[in-house]
RNA sequence: GGUCGUGUGGCCGAGUGGCUAGGCAGAGCUCUGCAAAAGCUUCUACAGCGGUUCGAAUCCGUUCACGACCUCCA
């Protein structure tokens, strides 16, 4: 573990060396999706972010336990008391019980997740499996004076927590007297104190399915509260990266940190990061610019914004390819060009395969290349800039290419090529978590079948048999198999 | 209105006080029966205006433009 990771901390707005409170294990958390519509395909960049996260501590050698909950219970539309479950009014749209939409799109999540090659979190918690420890954390936020009870329903006292020398509003640099003034205007007449706080609890009404008995009478917890539960509950009082989606900075973030200190006293997240958001063509999804896009139809091209459809790989390096503070934008241009990119990265790794070292050693060629390899890690080590070790891996494979056509020798000693091929290998596939996909499409039966076709070829070609030749080509193209003439024979591809 | 962020070559996208990012596209060349692939070469930018500095795309100020959050949308 002779890293010197840093990262770019949103409590402290800087850019801070990574030390884990208590190594080799770090603690890691991220806010996962609420079950109740089709993962956004935002969402799926912000978890393939931390899946990235996840894979590097992995490869650094940090033993990491990764929790990413599923929310499936208390999330509202509106926080300020008046609002509607999202997952009930789904459930009354569809005419399906509310677990019958949490299951459904709990399954569909777990799908999108294994297309687009996410690692599993360690533990995959559910807010409706932790009522009991949200309600016990409601009653200490209570016993310690930070919370209220008004009619049922439990709240937050954001005042309370400030008179105590506690700062609401740190992490997205609000401060809470704005905030009423904010409100003013939006406030109803409802059972909150100030307009600040937020429910930890809320009282069901006679309609609603989803409730829960509570020291409150009937009702279903706050949608922050399962958060600061279950981070808490499996990572400590205190734990290493919480992570999560820009937009979840505030409030989201900002009540969890309230409800930690208002139950420990500590701070429970040592470095907060935040991925930023996705555009589509410039602009942000929404469904009513009409340019909201699923991961699915993104993949099956079943969207009139697209001309065809883009493989989880292609988007996943598209997304990768730009910093996970910066905005990504999706565009045409853009995936195509993703596509092309990745192509070139997985024939170099298989181009990489073959090759071996030559009898001479030219050792500004193997300093060169070593150098290569350790910029990955350099650049990784610099707040995760997957951007720049994808340029990086680009070279290598433009160095891989060189050796290729030069006869497959590497002037290089044996040693210096291990480490550039690990290392190319270790940095495409296990920390970007790139895959072949066109890997089960190379099967053995393939394989002969095409050598086969390849040795006919060459008897037209070596007969100058140019019809022949071209037409096994060009219907090998309508068969998506790419043929490649090169000097010592021809190989193939599926595209 | 408040908070935060962004503006880089034809396009995407890193960088952030002096040193070629990288990719895609374009042009030329090599290889090839022709292609494809690959290689080599080439094109070389930092929104405008001030300021600091020996030197700024990078720091400071300012103007303009765009975006996010604060309010349902991840």
């Amino acid at each position: 573990m002779n890293s010197k990771l840093s990262l770019y901390n949103s409590l402290t707005r800087q850019k801070e060396l990574f030390v884990p409170i208590n190594p080799p294990f770090v603690g890691l958390y991220v806010c996962g999706p609420t079950v109740y519509s089709d993962v956004h395909l935002g969402n799926v960049r912000t978890f393939i972010s931390f899946d990235m996260v996840y894979r590097y501590l992995k490869y650094i050698g940090y033993n990491v336990r990764y929790v990413r909950n599923i929310t499936d219970a208390g999330h509202l539309t509106n926080d300020r008391g008046e609002g509607v479950n999202r997952i009930e009014s789904q459930s009354q749209l569809e005419k399906l019980e509310p677990m019958e939409i949490v299951q459904k799109y709990t399954v569909g999540f777990h799908d999108v997740c294994r297309l687009f090659n996410l690692h599993r979190p360690t533990i995959e918690p559910t807010a409706t499996g932790h009522i009991v420890e949200q309600i016990e954390m409601t009653k200490e936020l209570i016993s310690n004076g930070f919370a209220y009870e008004a009619n049922g329903s439990v709240y937050f006292n954001v005042n309370a927590y400030n008179e105590k020398k506690h700062n609401y509003g740190k992490l997205s640099g609000r401060n809470t007297e704005e905030l009423i003034a904010g409100y003013r205007d939006l406030d109803g007449q409802d059972e909150k104190r100030n307009s600040t706080d937020f429910a930890l609890w809320k009282k069901a009404s006679p309609a609603h399915i989803m409730r829960w008995p509570s020291p409150w009478g009937e009702g279903f917890p706050g949608w922050h509260l399962e958060c600061s539960v279950m981070s808490t509950k499996y990572l400590g009082k205190t734990f290493d990266i919480h992570g999560g989606g820009m937009d979840l900075k505030f409030p989201h973030h900002e009540c969890e940190i309230a409800q930690n200190i208002g139950v420990t006293g500590v701070e429970p997240v040592k470095y907060w990061m935040h991925t930023n958001m996705l555009n589509f063509n410039g602009q942000k999804m929404s469904k009513s610019l009409g340019n909201s896009i699923l991961p699915l139809e993104l993949i099956t091209g079943n969207h009139p914004l697209l001309d065809k459809g883009y493989s989880p790989m292609t988007i996943r390096l598209l997304f990768l390819q730009s910093h996970y503070s910066s905005e990504s934008d999706i565009t045409l241009k853009g995936l195509q060009d993703s596509e092309k990119g990745l192509r070139r990265l997985l024939n170099a790794a298989q181009y990489l395969e073959t090759l071996t070292v030559s009898d001479k050693v030219d050792s500004d060629k193997e300093s060169e290349i070593l150098q290569l390899v350790d910029r990955c890690q350099e650049v990784m080590d610099d707040d995760f800039n997957t951007a720049k070790l994808i340029a990086t891996l680009y070279e290598m494979a433009s160095q891989i290419n060189v050796f290729y056509n030069d006869n497959k020798k590497c002037p290089v000693s044996n040693d210096a090529l291990v480490r550039f091929s690990n290392a190319f290998k270790g940095f495409l596939f296990d920390v970007l978590g790139i895959t072949n996909e066109n890997e089960s499409a190379n099967t053995d039966t393939l394989d002969k079948v095409m050598q086969l076709v390849i040795d006919i070829r060459k008897s037209a070609r070596e007969n100058k048999d140019w019809s022949t030749s071209d037409m096994i080509r060009d219907a090998l193209k309508d068969a998506k198999v790419i043929l490649k003439d090169n000097k010592d024979g021809t190989s193939y591809e599926v595209e």
